[in-house]
DNA sequence: GCGACAG
DNA sequence: ATCTTGTCGC
């Protein structure tokens, strides 16, 4: 593949701090090296796109990225190997690199403050090997100082890097689970976790009483409605969306949105309290009124059998189907549970059971479904079978997720693959 | 007392 | 939820 490297040409100015480029070279050739430096990328106008701060680490390297708005992300890098900074390109017919040489001795590495963050070579025998499990917090601590990133920052980069100090007794999970303690215990101190939550608690036992776990739809369902919600959290607020489908061709009958600044914590088992206001606000936007509700988060397969979809179901008074990704309570068989589409356990809680984990797509993941309210369990999987013709999610929430994406778009958009009008 | 935790 | 980006074989 060595001959069709050819020069990458872009629209936008590219401004490498302290590079030079080099001509094209295979990234094999670097790959036990380190690399470290910054990059910032512009549009011709001089407005500032991104920065990114590039710190050696064993093996790949750690890169840091921030966005416009200068807020910094933890990622894994792979085209990147040390000293050389390599773009990796692709084409319809052909592939490229650019190559820079980032000339900068590791403790040179510095940030948009100017702060400067010192980056050391890790070694796999470094500090952490022999260190016992109980004690992450001088992990954490020693990390935090090493990467100059507060830990809430450092998750992603932690959970990669952590891969580093794997040995025969210490697994990955063991130090994951020890790095999420500390987060959580992070969150509990600064005030996320507390008392102010009992009245949300007992709101939900009331919800709970009035829960009817059987069919009863007024009319036969011809109207099926998928929500979802989408965060911005620079600007603090979130769209809540409802789309409504016609349950015979799943086209797009009529779509409502609502933007709202966000006011209640992301708290595992509160979490309706979060998304079911936004939703609501957007579901009184419209005109038709869906027979049925898709969510994506969980029904009565939570501590306390109010997940969003029940909270919400009771709140309109329609039928909602929980409808999650991931488990939240309750176990399953997985060793019964089968691969094909249809596939399904019984997702138990407290002796009870709950909903199932139901194989929606050929070898795929479970999805987890539960009921929400005014409908049984038996019925509540024909309909998400029913609406994963083709993909694991229900078209319902595809087409919710799809909406309050497009709306909360102010995101950076920064497409390397496809900004080069070179012809 | 500890671990786990939808979006 | 949010950020990001490849990998492979015929």
């Amino acid at each position: 593949m060595s001959s069709n490297y050819y020069k990458f040409q872009r629209k936008n100015e590219l401004v490498f701090n302290n590079l030079n480029l080099h001509e094209s070279v295979s990234p094999k050739k670097y790959l036990d090296t380190l690399f470290s430096g910054v990059l910032e990328e512009k549009y011709n106008s001089g407005e500032m796109i991104s920065r990114r701060t590039y710190v050696a680490g064993y093996l790949y390297g750690l890169y840091i990225y921030e966005d416009s708005f200068e807020r910094v992300y933890g990622s894994m890098c792979f085209e990147y190997y040390n000293g050389y900074l390599l773009r990796y390109y692709k084409n319809t017919n052909s592939v490229s690199f650019e190559v820079y040489d980032m000339g900068f001795p590791l403790e040179s590495v510095y940030n948009d403050k100017g702060k400067t963050i010192e980056a050391r070579k890790i070694e796999v025998n470094d500090t952490f090997q022999n260190k016992n499990i109980a004690d992450f917090n001088s992990i954490v601590e020693d990390m935090e100082k090493t990467y100059d990133v507060a830990i809430d920052d450092a998750d992603s980069i932690l959970g990669w890097t952590l891969s580093n100090y794997v040995t025969d007794e210490i697994s990955i999970e063991d130090l994951q689970k020890g790095i999420w303690k500390i987060y959580r215990k992070d969150k509990m101190e600064k005030g996320l976790y507390n008392d102010d939550f009992l009245k949300f608690y007992s709101e939900q036992e009331k919800l709970k009483n009035r829960i009817i776990k059987e069919d009863q739809f007024e009319n036969k369902v011809k109207l099926i409605a998928g929500v979802d919600v989408a965060y911005n959290e620079m600007e603090q607020t979130m769209v809540g969306a409802i789309v409504v489908l016609n349950i015979d061709t799943l086209e797009v009958i009529e779509q409502a949105h609502h933007k709202m600044n966000i006011t209640f914590p992301y708290v595992p088992g509160l979490f309706s309290f979060r998304e079911v206001p936004p939703i609501i606000e957007a579901f009184n936007k419209l005109k038709v009124k869906p027979d049925l509700i898709v969510c994506d988060a969980q029904g009565v397969a939570h501590p306390k059998n109010v997940g969003m979809a029940t909270h919400l179901g009771i709140q309109l008074n329609i039928p909602t189907i929980g409808c999650a990704k991931k488990r939240l309570v309750g176990y399953y068989d997985k060793e019964k549970l089968g691969s094909k589409r249809g596939d399904r356990q019984s997702l138990i809680w407290n002796s009870e059971e709950v909903g199932v984990a139901l194989i929606t797509q050929d070898d795929i993941k479970p999805m987890f479904v539960s009921i929400g309210h005014k409908i049984n369990l038996g019925t509540a999987v024909d309909w998400v079978l029913k609406l994963t013709p083709k993909y694991r999610l229900p078209e319902t929430t595809r087409q919710a997720d799809q909406l309050v994406n497009k709306i909360i778009k102010n995101r950076t958009e920064f497409d390397f693959l496809y900004d080069n009008d070179s012809e």
